[in-house]
RNA sequence: UCCUGAGUAGCUCAGCCGGUUAGAGCAUCUGACUGUUAAUCAGAGGGUCGCUGGUUCGAGCCCAGCCUCAGGAGCCA
């Protein structure tokens, strides 16, 4: 990168630029934000360009008193001078002042983010301020990333990129409790002669919610267009309260036309180790970073709950080495097997084959098992979805879960049920009204296929690659019960 | 929603068995120093002890209800 060209288009440069400069001895000008300001001397400036600061190195002797009152921790500067080599350890360069102008004052017996360590739990209840944070920093460029990175993945593959809707009137999915879409004045809506709510004088002349998944959509366009993914918001009125929910959380939905779930596996686990590699690859500072974070947060833990990998190694481990692919049927059996079941030290024993996994079960195959991330497939049929294949045994069906060390479920997907007779009876069995999916089953009247697709869960991908532990530290504005603020 | 724990200065926390004027570190302010890396040194200011009610001569501490937060579980991505 030539500076002289980004000083002329933006008339300023910034951090990262700077940092990265072969030259030195040229005028720049440098805008950002105030981190500390030592010895009345040198400002540590951050523009978000980088986790890392520029250092100012102001000339305290001759620069007005009452400007030097100004240079607050939080403070928005600009600053003309002159790139230099550092005469300081720390820093290859820095930049020695011959101007400063303040753009914004920051008050500093009011203003929330001082030079020490604050909790996360702190910083969540100022989401607003905590992207000037090294780590939120960090999060939000490394989440950038990651989802640029999943576009190119499906771009270079020939995949289209289709908007499903936000607002849906089908509340037959069975993916969770959802947010109602209405324009009804609620204190006083119109009501039918029966005493209902009576939503053909709604805004859609109907009932409708936000929706909770965009595949259905997805698999109508799969049927024309061969391969599609959505990428877009989601949300669930679920009062979950964990580190792995929020009520509004973006999710990629791949579709692919011609696939089996052989397929659909290699296609997410080729997605995963793209993205993680691109994150690596582009964000080395910000995840050496985290890194050092997640292990300074470590310590703190007794050491037999400490992870024997850095964040950096994990990641990489992630990329060397293949998913373990495995079935329900084996899982249930490793389990059984397993060293914490007959010690009895799972709260939920395996007792048999048919019901869901437990997070604990989960964690031991992922974690102390395989120690990788591992698909499970063909899952019991009564304990998935209505539209995931019916294999020949009867009993189950073409699933798969991808699960990942410290999040658990990261991705969800399956062969879809092609096969009109079988989905239809499926239907019947789990009460999905039929009448109301109309649309969904035109696709398995009219030049039906075997096709197949899955849903990744967007912030636990970034909650993964960061190390973060909490989900609501990895969206900018965190939705969950009893908060929306922001 | 359930289980467990927490809520005391701007932040992180201590506060004994219920007893006089509620403490520390960091941050902030003032002064000193001036090539510092979360600078350092000295000093100062800063409190509706989550809210409401109760027990008691007396409550930060005990009891009840509520609110909020964290961790775990369920629901799932």
């Amino acid at each position: 990168m030539r500076l002289e060209i980004l000083y002329y288009m933006s008339k300023r440069t910034k951090i990262k630029a700077l940092l990265e400069s072969e030259q030195t001895h040229i005028e720049v000008t440098v805008k950002g934000w105030i981190r500390t300001f030592r010895n009345n001397q040198f400002i540590a400036l951050n523009d978000g360009s980088t986790n890392n600061n520029i250092q100012i190195v102001v000339d305290f002797e001759n620069t007005d008193p009452t400007l030097l009152k100004r240079l607050t921790t939080g403070a928005a500067i600009s600053v003309v001078g002159e790139l230099v080599a550092s005469l300081g350890k720390g820093q290859k360069v820095e930049v020695k002042a011959s101007q400063i102008e303040i753009l914004g004052d920051s008050d500093p017996e009011k203003y929330p983010l001082q030079p020490k360590k604050h909790s996360l739990e702190f910083l969540r209840e100022i989401a607003h301020l905590r992207f000037r944070t090294n780590t939120f920093g960090a999060i939000f460029r490394v989440r950038n990333t990651l989802s640029y990175a999943i576009h190119t993945f499906f771009q270079d593959r020939g995949f289209v990129y289709l908007h499903t809707p936000i607002i849906t009137a089908s509340d037959a999915e069975g993916a969770g409790e959802t947010f109602h879409v209405t324009n009804f004045d609620l204190v006083n809506p119109p009501k039918t002669e029966t005493g209902e709510i009576d939503f053909k004088q709604d805004f859609f002349g109907r009932a409708t919610n936000l929706t909770v998944s965009g595949q259905l959509e997805g698999e109508l366009g799969a049927m024309a267009l061969s391969d599609i993914y959505t990428f877009g918001p989601t949300f669930r009125a679920e009062n979950s309260n964990t580190t792995r929910h929020l009520a509004e959380f973006w999710m990629i939905e791949p579709e692919m036309a011609f696939y089996d779930l052989v397929d659909n596996m290699d296609l997410a686990e080729a997605l995963l180790k793209f993205v993680i590699k691109e994150a690596l690859a582009k964000n080395a500072d910000d995840l050496e970073f985290l890194s050092q974070r997640l292990a300074e947060e470590e310590k703190q833990k007794p050491q037999n709950e400490r992870s024997d990998l850095s964040l950096i190694d994990k990641l990489q481990f992630c990329l060397d080495n293949d998913f373990q692919r495995l079935t329900y049927t084996e899982a249930i059996e490793i389990l059984k097997e397993s060293t914490p079941n007959k010690k009895k030290k799972f709260q939920y024993p395996i007792e048999g084959w048919g019901t869901d996994l437990q997070s604990e079960h989960e964690r031991y195959l992922v974690e102390k098992h395989f120690k990788k991330p591992v698909i499970l497939t063909d899952y019991p049929k009564q304990i998935k979805a209505f539209y995931m294949r019916q294999n020949d045994d009867e009993q189950t069906v073409r699933a798969m879960d991808i699960l990942f060390p410290g999040i658990g479920e990261i991705v969800g997907g399956s062969q879809r049920e092609e096969r009109l007779e079988k989905l239809e009876q499926r239907m019947d069995e789990m009460g999905i009204p039929k009448e109301e999916l109309w649309w969904y089953l035109d696709t398995r009247r009219f030049g039906a296929c075997p096709h197949a697709g899955f849903g990744l869960g967007f912030e636990r991908l970034v909650l993964f690659v960061t190390g973060m532990g909490n989900i609501r530290d990895v969206i900018p504005f965190p939705r969950f019960p009893k908060n929306a603020e922001f």
